[in-house]
DNA sequence: ATAATTCTGTTGCCATAGCAACCGATTTTG
DNA sequence: CAAAATCGGTTGCTATGGCAACAGAATTAT
């Protein structure tokens, strides 16, 4: 139980107040197996969840059956919260890229809620929501290499350091709207061109963006 | 007075409980002349507000100072809402492409909201987070003619019928991250090849899409 | 009414990046 | 451990669509 404290959901409150809430909630904790599709692209649902370990992908199929990744949820992260309360259906398939632990939470009736968890909820939904727009300024830049720029500033926690992506390429090319080949060739070009060093899931920027 | 009953925050609430939580929501209304900015581009607020009459953009510049169009609001649309219970800075420029009435909300305190209220802006958020996916679900189609039938096939209200799109075509394009003169020159061609019609911002698909 | 500005369509040029195919390396599975 | 599957890089081909420039239409301003 004393890692639900440190939730984004439960932050501020008193482990008898979220030992309530689990209550309230119904919270659930689920093993989930790697694979699984924990929501379905285009169907609505009532349960929300945090996943307490593993490492989630949200994705979409076009219709040309490819699979495009929207999202990538670590540990700690809620989904399906927005969707809750709304009439729609889901946008994206969630599924399961490791074995994950989940907490799930559900049905859930406002009016028996906490306000610090309401506040907390609302907090989360912010940076859910400012996640998505930053996926859609990367779509809104043209050039391939100024996209992964952008993209690999940002994951940049300080300057000249090195930092890891939670993807594989396929999942970067997707998640960047981009062909993964033209990303790896994009890739060396850059490492060439002195912009940045990789291996694998790392890379290091080095100098000046151009 | 009355107009407000018809907005979907204040959806379900009594005209007694609307006028109580205007006075706490320190509702305000302004008139906003074309070309106004609302929010800026990285800046925190803590107000909100409705958009009563007129018409609004969200909009990014990107770092070669292009103009991307990101949502576009009309009458009766909410916005910075999920911004006020965030700590992150506003994702988009708001600005007013015609004269507009604004009402003003905030600083929310949330300990002292109706919680019908509440329960309307977890709504309105969630369609404001479905269009943000259904805006990256075009994003994410390579082919502009597919890009282009996506899009006004969800504006499509009924098989056959007209519809108009909320942009000028510099708009569009923007918004369906594509050039100007591109989107033009294949409309003109979906135009010859039998699959649409249009005039200025209306449009109408006529047959099944290819 | 006239001028100015904005909007839309058109066209030529051509670089970017998508696609397919292949290969070696790495990881997973049995 | 071997076999299979996944993953990542490379390369050639080429279509798509970005860009620039122009022109006529439409809208707005004076």
């Amino acid at each position: 139980m004393t890692e639900l404290t440190n939730l984004a959901l439960f932050a501020g409150m008193s482990p008898a107040a979220i030992e309530e809430q689990m209550t309230v909630l119904r919270g659930q904790k689920t093993s989930v197996p790697k694979g699984s599709v924990l929501i379905r692209e285009g169907e609505r649902t009532e349960r929300c969840g945090i996943l307490l370990s593993g490492h989630l992908q949200g994705q979409q199929i076009d219709e040309d059956g490819g699979l495009s990744v929207i999202t990538t949820l670590s540990a700690g992260m809620m989904f399906g919260e927005i969707l809750i309360f709304s009439d729609r259906p889901a946008p994206v398939t969630l599924t399961a890229v490791t074995d994950c632990r989940v907490l799930w939470l559900g049905p859930v009736d406002l009016s028996r809620a906490d306000s610090r968890l309401i506040q907390n909820l609302l907090n989360i939904i912010g940076k859910e929501y400012w996640a998505l727009h930053q996926k859609i300024r990367y779509c809104s830049i043209v050039s391939l290499r100024k996209r992964i720029l952008a993209y690999l500033s940002d994951r940049e926690k300080s300057p000249n350091e090195p930092f890891s992506v939670p993807f594989d390429r396929n999942g970067m090319a997707s998640y960047l709207n981009a062909d993964r080949s033209a990303l790896s060739r994009e890739l060396s070009r850059m490492k060439r061109d002195g912009i940045l060093d990789y291996h694998k899931n790392r890379f290091r920027l080095t100098e000046k963006k151009l």
